[in-house]
DNA sequence: TGATTTCTGGATCGACCGCTCCATATCTCG
DNA sequence: CGAGATATGGAGCGGTCGATCCAGAAATCA
């Protein structure tokens, strides 16, 4: 009954999550919104309540579509050492690909989790846990096949590696440089056993064949 | 000459830092600065310009009196590797005391840095190279004592533990765990050959060579 | 078709934003 | 003691904020 809905909720949610994405959610204005979804205020609020509630709805789908399709893709078409691998070339090459620098939403909106937003605290907690368990899989498997070779507690390498992907995604936005990321990578593979960061097997992003240089090259001084 | 100011800036710089740490540089209003500060605006805005000028000089002696502070002081009181291991030691200690979870000033400026501050994305990405060279010289120091361990390279080691540190902070805002901290960090330490973490920088025994001072107390600063 | 229901677009609400002005208070200097 | 210079406190500026209201458009029912 009614008149139906006139956009696609998918698209809207992805347009306001990168408006989000990229101005943080404070900055970002209703207004803003309006204009990077194509809806008006009223229509927003009708369909997502309030801005909360489109920014809750947009991160979710973020989620969905970035960080947990991109483990189980992972999971489902590599062995458990080229999935650890290839999640860290993944995050490499989507850090160096976006000309904005913009980081992970995820841990952007770490951010937002101040002590008063519980909610946004817990889905950020929750999420990390999603990230940590899928490296803890990939050692505790790829131990069994004997691809992946030390004897440190599987728990606590899982959340070392859990600390290095977040840590990497923070210099994303400030210091983008390739060399910096894979040479930063490169001693927590090792520590694993496993071969350097490989021939990029098909990780979700393939496309990103040609990419602009750093903008931003340091010499490093002992 | 007219009348002298009132307030010690030091003190000023130190709550309008605290109220933009806790709530970020967007949710902070001008009258949350003259509230925590106890200023009115005018003062502020007399002596600081504005408000993206008074969050530099607040970030500036937090990083001065923090970040910068801790470095020099561990370097001068420990070995190389007790300095890593002590580093690694305090930001788990202050993580876990701050009640409010706040995480790192510097990160979260880091995730609050978009493209259109690029002088801010400057001082954040400055700050990291003086944490990373700071990692770097310990290794390389820790090396030729023989307290470290390990052939790879120091500069992708030192890079390495900067990501740690920094998702180290990340995770402090959402998952403020002793026990995670503590396990994320004991690969990093076994990796370079040190003893595992119990070693609180103060409780530190000196077996291995120490520098020019006997371990001295480390003090906590908010 | 008409009745009903929902969505849309634009105007607009009160509150708050960053910031400024100005009268007054309080200092230094002569 | 002025005279000059600077800081202070409070009122208030224009603008934008998140959110709402409402009249009209457009769909589903009979």
């Amino acid at each position: 009954m009614g008149r139906p809905r006139e956009f696609d909720e998918r698209a809207v949610l992805a347009a306001a999550g990168e408006t989000f994405w990229s101005k943080g959610y404070e900055a970002t204005s209703t207004r803003d919104l309006a204009a990077s979804t194509g809806l008006t205020a009223s229509s927003i609020y009708a369909a997502f309540g309030d801005k909360r509630g489109l920014y809750l709805r947009a991160l979710d789908q973020y989620l969905n579509d970035v960080l947990r399709e991109r483990i189980s893709r992972l999971e489902a078409s590599l062995s458990p050492g080229q999935a650890v691998a290839g999640y860290f070339a993944g995050v490499i090459d989507r850090s160096l690909a976006d000309p904005h620098h913009r980081g992970c939403m995820l841990v952007n909106t770490a951010l937002e989790a101040t002590e008063n937003n519980p909610d946004i605290q817990r889905i950020v907690a929750d999420e990390t846990i999603t990230l940590e368990s899928f490296f803890e899989r990939c050692i505790v498997d790829g131990r069994q096949t004997g691809e992946i070779a030390t004897d440190q507690d599987a728990g606590e390498l899982a959340r070392h590696l859990l600390s290095v992907a977040l840590g990497l995604r923070v210099l994303a936005r400030v210091r983008p440089d390739r060399e910096l990321f894979e040479g930063l990578v490169r001693p927590a593979l090792a520590m694993l056993g496993l071969p350097p960061l490989p021939a990029r097997a098909d990780t979700v992003n393939s496309k990103a064949s040609n990419k602009r240089n750093p903008t931003r090259k340091k010499k490093e001084t002992p």
